[in-house]
RNA sequence: GGACAGGUGGCUGAGCGGUCAAAAGCAGCAGACUGUAAAUCUGCCGGCCCAUGUGGCCUACGGAGGUUCGAACCCUCCCCUGUCCA
């Protein structure tokens, strides 16, 4: 079938598995690589589209079940699509929901159908199937949707690891079918592509298994799920790793929900290819900064004097301008302002050290820079 | 000058004989946050001490006395604040 999709790999690390890849996309083109900001109700939190483009965000996530509740599929239909909705022109993926299977737990109730839930927002009763999630994000003119799966918290036993995994793999035939289906019935190349997810949480088995399925399946990309949701550290690289050896290696790979900005470099260097977090976004709203020097939480007293700016190696134009005593006194202020700015910061921390890491895989000093994020170092402007 | 009402920890403000070092909120301090029900949440928040505890000691509910086994709570006087009447 014809397509805008495309996935070409640019570089790989000799001495690591991390590559560089092109994602093309109807929307355009994203280097991996990539972080994708989280925009979950079509809006990243606390920074404006015009405001990302210019930090160099490539492509941006967002979310099924959110924008289904609010303001609805059709509503974002009707105005032309998410991307024209929400005036953002670059590439899109959204979520399927299968997050929210687990965050909203009590709200809802998984059985061999889909998801039957109630809406946090107003306890109106929904449901949510293999083929709805696609049908919805179809509606959204995403460029990257996923299927629904069911994530499990950490811990979970062996019993219910498996019958969601399981359960993640029959709804992904059924997504898949449903998507071929609908695509097939359209006029012209298919402008989106459809994401597997790999779960299994940390036993190697299931997600061997998991991953075998997927392959079988067949996506244009496979997503490793269900991992950083409270597993030790450890655990999560090595199953990063481990699943991401058993993906193919012309599709883009995604860790989701992934990471600090050690995770993006660690799990570069195991074969990802594409990230997303609500680390740099939620954490400059609750005052936690990222910077070369580690984490700052920068509302504490220590900074009430303190005139550097928040990363004295950063390039960004919030760096360039404000302190870390002013940008303090708006967080104890409960200022707007504040979280706008330590957003912007972050954001840009994180866009710039993916930049760094895809550069130096291109250049061959990936593993320089491994080395040195082990040793405390992390890459900035 | 008179009549009421009231003075509680940094602030607002509960408590009105023991279970009160004193509710709650705010402020302050420290921290968490990984496909966002999050600009949210958690802990600490008189002092000192052994720092193990339903721990010990000290100081504290405007001031001074008193009643009582025991008072932030009851009584007396004083000081101060607010409202109203002259």
């Amino acid at each position: 079938m014809e397509s805008a999709w495309k996935f070409d790999l640019v570089a790989l690390d000799p001495s690591t598995r991390a590559r560089a890849g092109l994602l093309h996309t109807a929307h355009g083109t994203v280097e991996t690589p990539a972080f994708m900001p989280v925009g979950t109700a079509g809006s990243v939190k606390g920074i404006a589209q015009e405001e990302l483009e210019r930090l160099g965000v490539q492509i941006l996530l967002s979310n099924t079940y959110h924008l289904y509740l609010r303001p609805g599929h059709e509503v974002i239909r009707q105005a032309g699509g998410l991307h024209r909705f929400m005036a953002w022109r670059r590439p899109i993926l959204t979520d399927s929901g299968g997050y929210q299977v687990m965050s909203l737990k009590g709200l809802g109730r998984v059985t061999e159908d889909g998801v039957t839930f109630r809406s946090h927002l107003d306890g109106s009763s929904h449901f949510l199937s293999p083929e709805r999630a696609v049908e919805i994000q179809l509606a959204l003119g995403s460029d990257i949707g996923m299927i629904l799966d069911e994530c499990v918290e950490y811990p979970s036993s062996y019993e219910t690891t498996r019958r969601a995994m399981e359960l993640t793999g029959r709804w992904a035939r059924r997504a898949r079918d449903y998507y071929e289906q609908v695509c097939a019935s359209r006029l012209g190349p298919r402008t989106s592509a459809l994401f597997g997810i790999v779960q299994g949480g940390i036993d190697k088995a299931l997600r061997r298994q998991s991953a075998e399925q997927m392959l079988e399946i067949g996506f244009d990309g496979y997503a490793v799920g269900g991992l950083s949701v409270g597993e030790p550290k450890g655990d999560t690289y090595d199953v990063t790793e481990y699943t991401a050896e058993l993906l193919p290696a012309d599709r883009p790979r995604y860790l989701m929900g992934v990471g600090t900005p050690a995770d993006l470099v660690e799990c570069v260097a195991r074969g990802i290819d594409l990230f997303d977090c609500v680390l740099p976004t939620r954490n400059a709203r609750n005052a936690c900064v990222f910077t070369s020097e580690g984490r700052l939480v920068i509302k504490s007293a220590r900074y009430a004097s303190d005139e550097r700016p928040l990363d004295p190696a950063c390039a960004c134009d919030v760096c360039q301008r404000y302190s870390r005593a002013y940008i303090r006194h708006l967080f104890q202020a409960g200022e707007t302002l504040a979280g706008i700015l330590a957003t912007r910061h972050n954001l840009h921390f994180y866009l710039d050290t993916m930049r760094r890491i895809r550069q130096a895989v291109i250049s061959g000093d990936f593993e320089d820079l491994l080395r040195r994020v082990r040793t405390g170092y992390l890459p900035t402007s």
